[in-house]
DNA sequence: ATTAATAGTTAGATTATGCTAACTATAATT
DNA sequence: AATTATAGTTAGCATAATCTAACTATTAAT
């Protein structure tokens, strides 16, 4: 089955997050989401066995081949939709708020045809 | 407490069915948006504890004037995201359908940055 | 007036996803 | 080595929102 907004969140967290340190632990995803530890081991759980999610030998959570393609088809929405929003003249933080939320609701061809968009006019 | 998706969509139908017919009633807003007889029950109940919605002295449903002002607030973002989608050469249908996702999750301050945008340039 | 159809409600199950409390396991400090 | 701190898991609760099955109430038809 696809994947709720919730599971993209974590999916999206892990990435980010492994863009700044390749040793993304559970705790470190709950911090970053604001969700407590047992949300966090429960929804791993939930990834891992969708196949998005998996321990490397030391223990820390990376993402799968699946998980990552995933991740970067939803972080690129985000990036995208932020700036949309910001050459609209929203402020950062409530573009990116946004963006953190209308990323998951967006189907493709809408998606393509926003990003067509900024390519030919945005920044 | 601020409503969910869920309940926007009920006040929304209700809505779009009054302007079509003033006597809305639950099965011809389960039928509308594909839910069934107890959950429409169960959602107008929680509609009418929170003051959005009531049943005039032959029962059909109406939206109270805090409902109706809800209504108008997700119906003007219905019509602005999908005319915005539109304009970016989304089919209708699609459009339709991911404004009826996206105006649930898009904040004031970017939706009239949007909504301001489209009467500069939008149709 | 009885029967049949339609509308609405109640009861209870299910799924998704958060939480706290309490436990276990691992790592760090003295 | 023993204690403390940190990380992760398990168990169980809560909320939101859907569903089906079964019941009630109302309306329409013969």
């Amino acid at each position: 089955m696809a994947l709720q907004e919730s599971g993209e969140m974590y999916i999206e967290a892990i990435y980010v997050l492994s863009l700044k340190s390749s040793a993304v632990r559970g705790i470190d995803i709950g911090d970053y989401l604001g969700y407590s530890k047992p949300s966090v081991s429960r929804a791993l759980g939930l990834l891992r066995n969708e196949g998005l999610v998996k321990k490397d030998s030391e223990g820390y959570i990376k993402l799968t081949e699946a998980g990552n393609i995933l991740a970067k088809r939803i972080y690129e929405r985000h990036t995208v939709l932020s700036q949309m929003f910001i050459n609209l003249g929203v402020d950062e933080e409530t573009a990116t708020e946004d963006a953190c939320r209308v990323e998951h609701y967006i189907s493709d061809k809408t998606f393509e045809a926003i990003k067509a968009h900024m390519k030919k006019y945005g920044s």
